[in-house]
DNA sequence: TTGCAACTACGAATACTTTCGTATATATTT
DNA sequence: AAATATATACGAAAGTATTCGTAGTTGCAA
């Protein structure tokens, strides 16, 4: 298995995960197009090469910038992200996550009926298992 | 503001949550009772002279064994660690968080009946608001 | 009262992550 | 062709987290 992501691998995937194949300059433009945060161009290309070392992504170097790709799938990841951060703050307990995560009134209507969609099919799913 | 926990002191701080005050020696048996992983006791000792040290737990010393208890609540750290997380992995969605805790189907009919019942409360706020 | 067990304090080794400087090569512009 | 811009590779500094050894203290038991 791959190892899991840091935060600022994270990141890195994040823009691939959204923007698809990229050069160094391109993911590392975007990284700083956000807020204030600058960050130097070799420390996100340091960062792609080890994130290619450990196979989180893939690059073609056939052009003299080489293009990565992200290796890993992105719901893989945040389920892996999310097992290790269920345990680590919620004693296991996805439910308990859950519960705070729509604890704060932040879901929009709309979030809300998803979720209840989701809950409904669960529900039917357990009636036949 | 308090520096938000590290793993190590996350595990900590779950004891204490859990257990109510105690001295470094309880915790650290109490981390190790678990699996194989057997942490030194002069390790808990040094995370929670540091976490003492950031306002993470307060101490009594007026016996030999010092008494450690949590000085931030559960809900407010998970509440901290939670928008972290969600901002890192999951875009700062914490609608696509909760659906992807859900979707594993590792809920159980009770849990569900609970999320249910909450959303509906927060779909009756909203409608007031 | 001597010696052993348990405690705190603290420096420092180890490990992991992030950051960047510098060397070097390749393309592009003038 | 020379100067300039842009690439990769790589070592290493800096920052943070974790771990533990050792010294010194205090309580307790033989």
């Amino acid at each position: 298995m791959h190892p899991a992501p840091t935060e600022s691998e994270l990141r890195i995937l994040g823009v691939l995960w959204d923007a698809g194949p990229l050069t160094v300059r391109e993911v590392n433009d975007r990284l700083n197009e956000d807020r204030g945060k600058s960050i130097g161009y070799t420390t996100t290309l340091k960062l792609m090469q080890l994130m290619a070392e450990k196979g989180l992504v893939s690059r073609d170097v056939s052009s003299r910038s080489h293009v990565y790709t992200a290796a890993v799938p992105r719901k893989g990841t945040q389920e892996g992200l999310l097992n290790r951060f269920v345990n680590a703050a919620f004693g296991g307990s996805r439910t308990e996550l859950v519960l705070r995560a729509l604890g704060n009134g932040e879901a929009s209507a709309a979030d809300l009926v998803e979720i209840k969609q989701l809950i409904e099919k669960l529900e039917n799913g357990n009636r036949h298992a």
